[in-house]
DNA sequence: GGCTGTTAGTTTCATTTGAAACTAATTTCG
DNA sequence: CGAAATTAGTTTCAAATGAAACTAACAGCC
């Protein structure tokens, strides 16, 4: 072990001491945003860890099929908006997984740039596997938490990410696009 | 616009209609990893184009910074354990973090392998400017929220946290050497 | 029709990443 | 003690990333 002497503050914005000139000290284990990024973080590499490593997909594969297994059929942009993927990230994703035969793509015959994304039949397969698992491990994660909880948590993050989505704005204007989410 | 029959579900794991054999549907968007990566990505970034980006700070950069910022001083492999950063992200950080002058180490005479890590005085007053910013984001991404639902958001994420720490155990054991986070 | 601008998606290329190998210091244990 | 194993941290190298440029299709407007 290192060191010592560490202050501790117990909320975050702690009001000054008087004496000093405001500065608001950053009691980083209660800062939101590094706890958000620290769980989402745990949770993700845990899932992927565990259980889509053998299946040989990455992480953004991973997430597209997700989100073709639920919403398809697709197009590649509104995946990139759902998930907030990048869209190289996404493009290339989809290339792979159109080389493994998981995902098909029909061009939109209203719009030729676009293409209607969806999962092939293995792919479907392939999707409920992992799905079971992951599921399975949120189920998991979710234990010791009571209905009550759950139910808050599901409105907590709904409140935060609506207002986190609003505030994203200042990038150039966005097309919200998915009432859901 | 692309396409439609969609299947909706409101439940994850849905009770499957005792005409069909068990397949658990995924509703991706009540689907808790999924959530937390979306409200995390969107957090992270926002506070980094909005506030450090002027900086040159990279993530992992200013991660490093606010760990220092509230824990120094600690060893490189404290920082990797506490934002769950690579070791090697965390050691190019912070050699990129020392060529500025923002961050200082002190081998430990105890053990030579480790030193300390802290923020110069330059790196403090670096840290206090974001870290002010950074509350600001937190306290506008919090407000809406009532006092009881902060409390209940607090004792969730530490709850999950705590769970998905216990479950990442397989990969090879770990210390959890935090009692906080 | 034919410019001008926009959108969907891909490719290029320089940067970032992290697994694996490595160095160096420390600990374990016969 | 001293060989073998472990830990802190760095370097290497191949793969993943994403900003910017690009292609192709569409939309608006005169």
């Amino acid at each position: 072990m290192i060191g010592f002497n560490r202050n501790y503050f117990h909320m975050n914005a702690a009001t000054t001491p008087a004496t000093k000139p405001a500065a608001p000290m950053l009691a980083l284990e209660h800062f939101l945003p590094y706890r958000l990024s620290v769980l989402s973080q745990l949770v993700s590499t845990s899932i992927h860890d565990r259980y889509f490593q053998p299946s040989g997909l990455t992480i953004p594969q991973w997430r597209v099929m997700a989100i073709l297994g639920r919403f398809a059929p697709v197009s590649a942009s509104e995946v990139c908006d759902r998930t907030l993927l990048d869209k190289v990230t996404v493009s290339r994703a989809i290339a792979a997984l159109r080389q493994r035969r998981l995902v098909q793509r029909t061009v939109d015959p209203g719009d030729r740039r676009r293409s209607a994304l969806g999962l092939t039949p293995e792919g479907q397969r392939l999707h409920q596997q992992i799905a079971a698992l992951a599921l399975d491990y949120e189920r998991r994660l979710l234990q010791g938490l009571t209905s009550a909880e759950r139910t808050a948590l599901d409105r907590l993050l709904q409140k935060l990410t609506g207002h986190a989505r609003a505030m994203r704005m200042p990038t150039s204007a966005r097309q919200p696009r998915h009432p859901d989410t």
